[in-house]
DNA sequence: CTCCTAAATGCGAATGATTATCATTTACAT
DNA sequence: ATGTAAATGATAATCATTCGCATTTAGGAG
């Protein structure tokens, strides 16, 4: 078994772009990444992997940002800031949802995840204002 | 001052829509439901006035579900949760997040809200699948 | 080795939600 | 009455995402 499996050359470029990066990214921005190394991918192969993906777990979304959607290569539970300005997810590792929190979920039905977010201003916008 | 100005009806209409229903619409969902009232009610009227809400932060967005941006007239904080099968949204009022979370979001910059969603299937699509 | 099949992919068209454009209407102040 | 700025309706445009289909690929059966 050869560590370049072509069948799934492009499938794993993609993943491995994901898990590679905190910038949770969108479909295209991975696309234009991988263009470097894959210059015949194709923009619906990215989608079809991320879509493939997310049904199994192996990455999250961050949610809809600007229009489009964000994923996430690392699935460990997290918490994210939006900045509604300029569009940036960064990472809350200092904080996490109580365990009791989830727990306290029932009778709604089954709970697969959950998903704590903060928007706002972030520093470098913010700089950017005072200045201009 | 009448109760009815002319002026806004169509804005009012709307917000006053958001604000008597729990199904956290999509704009369409909206557009429909004003139709009976409002017979020539455009749906970009629609998209402009929520846009417009959520600047002002009159309403808040649950989110993009199945594609589409989903809203609520309810802005006090309350957790959501989500059904991925059937799309709907529910109101999660027994749960709040700890004030001592939001608080210690810091130093990432301007913080202005906070948003816990739970995703998984709801009770109706339980069972709508046992029975199939 | 050759043939077969299923999965993966590329390409481009189609879809669908949202936004932009522009002419018209409205309310209110002058 | 009239001017002005905002609100609206209708429809075109945009943009992210998905779909359809032909092609390629890998790996197994013979």
């Amino acid at each position: 078994m050869e560590a370049t499996a072509k069948r799934f050359r492009k499938r794993n470029a993609i993943l491995h772009c994901l898990r590679s990066t905190d910038v949770h990214p969108s479909a295209e921005w991975v696309y234009e990444q991988l263009k470097a190394e894959h210059s015949d991918i194709s923009l619906a192969t990215v989608y079809r992997n991320l879509a493939r993906f997310k049904e199994r777990g192996e990455i999250i979304t961050v949610g809809t940002v600007h229009g489009t959607e964000r994923f996430d290569g690392n699935t460990k539970p997290h918490v994210h800031f939006i900045c509604t300005a300029c569009g940036s997810v960064l990472d809350l590792h200092q904080i996490a949802v109580p365990e009791e929190l989830t727990k306290s979920v029932s009778g709604i039905g089954q709970v697969n995840s959950c998903h704590l977010t903060f928007t706002g201003i972030c520093n470098e916008c913010i700089n950017k204002e005072e200045t201009a």
